[in-house]
DNA sequence: CAGCATCCTCGAGGATACTG
DNA sequence: CAGTATCCTCGAGGATGCTG
């Protein structure tokens, strides 16, 4: 994906947003704030399948983007909590619809095309 | 990106949607087929930056996907044509709505955000 | 024209271990 | 608890050249 978000803006808008939120887990990420804010472990523990390092630096990457806010507690427990900022909040409706959309995927092709694509293959 | 599409769907939906359509340039292709039917060449020449190896690929991908319809004519000069399937119809709003998301957050961060990171570092 | 075939790069994503 | 440090894999994306 050469798409540096600098590349994808002269390309397309929809490219940009691709380059912000294609990642691994934001969009998931997303949707869990979008729910209400959460800490670091909270977060991992929602997400799932996902190791520190990784969800870290999607949070960092989110971050960088003005897309999510992390709040640092200077305690001796650490705490930090993540929320989203307006515009992060700005994502809710599409969020909703591409959550929508996947659905709509897994009914109408997910089951009958999805399972010739990746049926056995599929590890596990 | 372990997320292939069938583990996406045990996540949750939104993945599913980012898995099917976070390729390089479906977007993109995406939205020009919005606009109507276009053979080979014309996307490729729409689309911009992409080789014929890669655009094929992801091409093949929507296919698969029940996203795009190929249409091939069998005749001396080879040509083919893409247009969208009702699925890939139904994602108009969608693609509408991450266009305009990426245009407002280019205007929102972008400009100040984005200049910080990928300024220089941004090869030409 | 619309592609395959080949080869290569490169970095996102992941696994593991350690720490303030 | 919330990371950081290392190392590794793996395949998407890309460059080039050939062909029916």
């Amino acid at each position: 994906m050469r798409t540096s978000t600098a590349e994808a803006m002269e390309i397309c808008s929809v490219e940009v947003t691709v380059s912000l939120l294609g990642g691994c887990w934001k969009l998931t990420i997303i949707q869990k704030l979008l729910e209400g804010t959460l800490r670091f472990g909270e977060l991992r523990r929602e997400v799932g399948y996902v190791t520190d390092r990784v969800l870290t630096r999607q949070l960092r990457e989110l971050e960088a983007d003005g897309i999510i806010h992390r709040e640092v507690y200077p305690q001796v427990p650490p705490k930090v909590e993540y929320s989203l900022t307006p515009l992060g909040e700005s994502l809710r409706d599409m969020v909703a619809m591409m959550d929508a959309w996947g659905q709509h995927w897994a009914k109408e092709q997910g089951v009958g095309a999805a399972t010739e694509k990746s049926a056995e293959p599929a590890a596990v």
